[in-house]
DNA sequence: GCTTACCTGTCG
DNA sequence: CGACAGGTAAGC
């Protein structure tokens, strides 16, 4: 489900609303959504922690405490609600309802997850944060990369195809699926196009384009092919702006049909004319 | 690299 | 009924 975009609108929006407040007794309704530490460890340290900040690190949610950080990945169905008090749904309404983290003011914050890909972790500090959760994530596509960085990076990696190398969080983090189909579309570069074969201004148009598409996707409040919802609850509405994505057969502007292919194992989507 | 696995649901 | 879905880790 969501890519960069649609976490920065989550932390966006959670930030504010969970800031200085303190977690009370986690519900494990599926237990094996705790990836680190123990099920039990995780109850215990969590429970009297207070907010301080709400980051992210391409696909990850990191909320920072006062001691520690609770790390959320949604893969591909999660989703992160945030309900005030008394307003909480019981899993009765929520099959999918995995985690529920109430805060003390009777306010919470509830994981949901259909497929049950995603995954918590609570960490006591930025080594941990680095050594247990962020291992093989690379630097931040929006946060912590310069132009002159990504064309360094390219550069260590002439020989991947261009797909297959921006769906690599260990390469930059933040692109999925869509956004990175969108990215070369409008950059007219063929998803199987080895990155030794772009010129410094593709490459700089390429840094360019994610940042500009990446900053659409949260200006629109993400995208919402199916799954995705904020914490409200809430569609994104960047599905509209799509150019290629679940377009296969659809025309593109230059009048060819939109072609799907399987590139890196992803569903990808391209234009055969427009794109080289 | 590629394939498989992890899961549940939807679409054709 | 099979194919596929916004993600990623593990195994060849």
């Amino acid at each position: 489900m969501p890519e960069l975009p649609e976490v920065e609108v989550i932390r966006r929006e959670l930030e504010p609303l969970l800031i200085e407040k303190t977690f009370a007794a986690p519900v494990l309704h599926m237990p094996s959504t705790i990836a680190y530490p123990s099920a039990e460890e995780f109850v215990s340290d969590l429970a009297g922690q207070t907010v301080k900040s709400i980051a992210r690190r391409g696909k990850y949610l990191l909320i920072n405490l006062a001691r520690g950080v609770l790390a959320v990945h949604l893969r591909m169905t999660g989703n992160l609600l945030y309900t005030e008090a008394a307003e909480a749904k019981g899993p009765k309404e929520d099959r999918y309802r995995r985690v529920s983290l109430p805060f003390s003011d009777g306010s919470a914050l509830h994981f949901s997850d259909m497929r049950r890909f995603g995954r918590l972790w609570l960490v006591g500090n930025d080594h941990e944060l680095q050594s247990i959760v962020l291992r093989r994530i690379g630097p931040d596509i929006l946060n912590d990369l310069c132009c002159e960085d990504f064309l360094q990076l390219l550069d260590k990696r002439e020989q991947s195809r261009l797909k297959a190398l921006l769906l690599d969080q260990g390469f930059t983090a933040g692109m999925g699926n869509i956004y990175t189909d969108e990215c070369l579309f409008r950059c007219k570069i063929h998803p199987l196009r080895q990155a030794k074969t772009l010129s410094r201004d593709e490459k700089e148009n390429l840094y360019a384009t994610i940042r500009d598409v990446l900053a659409e996707g949260i200006a629109y409040g993400g995208t919402t092919f199916r799954d995705y919802r904020n914490s409200s609850g809430a569609r994104g509405d960047f599905q509209s702006m799509l150019s290629v994505y679940g377009r296969k057969d659809e025309r593109c502007s230059c009048g060819t049909p939109i072609e799907k292919a399987t590139v890196a194992g992803r569903g990808t989507y391209y234009c055969p004319r427009c794109q080289k």
